[in-house]
RNA sequence: GGCCAGGUAGCUCAGUUGGUAGAGCAGCGGAUUGAAAAUCCGCGUGUCGGUGGUUCGAUUCCGCCCCUGGCCA
């Protein structure tokens, strides 16, 4: 693409079990798109069921960027997604094609669009270091200690927000300066892509939450709770992973640590896809500049693609 | 049919010696910068089964009716 062009990037986002896989498909099937997958679970090799993955013949057939690129004893994080999903977006655009970036992970979209702080990487030892302090005076006790190094930081952070606080005091421990300094200094965002975006989103939640009980027992059918127990085989894999904190892997590996009954993590992991459906929704409400489109209602692939069709041919009318 | 125990939030239940009620779970709203399918913050959403009576006032006490469960027939 020469220089100075603007590049299109086409987002379909949406809360889980809403059908944007079976949309981005149909788009691709249509269009010269290139499916980029934003989504914090599909990353890892070997989580297949429990995430509700593209079967290897669909992946085939329609190649999404993005999935199946780490093993689950490996963290992923927000700044590799925003990284490697750069990465993917300029392939494609390279190819003279268009990125079709489709998935749930809000907190992925955010930062790809609205820019990343050049902050520090996560330090395992700094963290242990961290966590064994707050084992002795609390999380709120940590929060204190932020209060003095951080109070800008600590006025935004609750003094239970056991995640926050640790990162705040790994940024400030590791670099010196306030993580809410260097959050505030604005990264500079270094594409200037056209964004559209859109989003599979329903007023009507009863239905979703009944989408979300069946596709979780065809799940269970399908075999997840084997392919729980094949990970945790694994001698590198623990609960304590970002992988296995997963929706329905998590309250399945505690039903076989023996924490609960098996019908009680059955419902667990049903309540924690409704909860994720709600956070997504809530991230959504507050997304400007956003076409929404109710699957339920109507089937949104026409004008989904009439809107992609516009958006691309605005771009041509620019070259 | 008779006796007993219940009927209070979406569910399981607590409670009011008579002043229109509160927990857990579920749900809803929000925050969100290297764990984000994570982590955290906030919010009771109610003809107290129905209907008469006593009372200044009944979800609470009394009568009748309805429903559920158990026991006896």
């Amino acid at each position: 693409m020469a220089e100075g062009v603007r590049g299109t990037v086409l987002c379909l986002m949406g809360p889980t079990a809403m059908g944007k896989t079976e949309v981005a498909m149909r788009i691709a099937d249509r269009l010269p798109v290139d499916l980029i997958s934003v989504d914090s679970a599909l990353v890892y090799r070997g989580m297949n069921i429990g995430t509700a993955k593209p079967s290897p013949e669909m992946l085939a057939r329609y190649p999404h960027a993005l999935i199946d690129i780490v093993d689950p004893e490996q963290p992923y994080s927000v700044a590799q997604f925003v990284q490697d999903c750069t990465v993917a977006i300029e392939a494609s655009h390279a190819r003279g094609r268009t990125p079709l970036l489709v998935g749930g992970t809000m907190l992925y979209f955010k930062r790809l669009l609205d820019g990343l702080a050049d902050l520090p990487e996560a330090d395992a030892d700094c963290r242990r270091e961290i966590d064994a302090q707050a084992q002795r005076v609390g999380w709120p006790g940590m929060h204190l200690e932020l209060m003095r190094v951080d109070p800008d930081a600590a006025a935004r952070i609750a003094p239970n927000d056991a995640q926050r606080i640790q990162r705040a005091l790994e940024v400030y421990r590791l670099t010196g300066h306030p993580i809410s300094a260097l959050q505030s200094n604005p990264k500079k965002i270094d594409n200037d892509w056209t964004v559209a975006r859109m989003a599979l989103l329903t007023s009507d939640r009863t239905v979703l939450h009944e989408r979300i009980q069946q596709r979780f027992e065809q799940m269970v059918e399908a075999g997840l709770v084997d392919e729980v127990k094949g990970l945790l085989k694994r001698p590198g894999v623990h609960t304590d992973l970002p992988s296995l904190r997963a929706v329905g892997y998590r309250q399945i590996a505690a039903w076989l640590a023996g924490d609960c009954e098996y019908e009680q993590a059955i419902q667990d992991a049903m309540t924690a896809t409704r909860r994720l459906a709600k956070r997504q929704h809530t991230w959504l409400r507050g997304m400007p500049d956003i076409h929404v489109f109710d699957p339920l209602e109507s089937d949104p692939i026409g004008p989904i693609f009439r809107l992609c069709e516009r958006v691309l041919a605005a771009e041509t009318a620019q070259i």
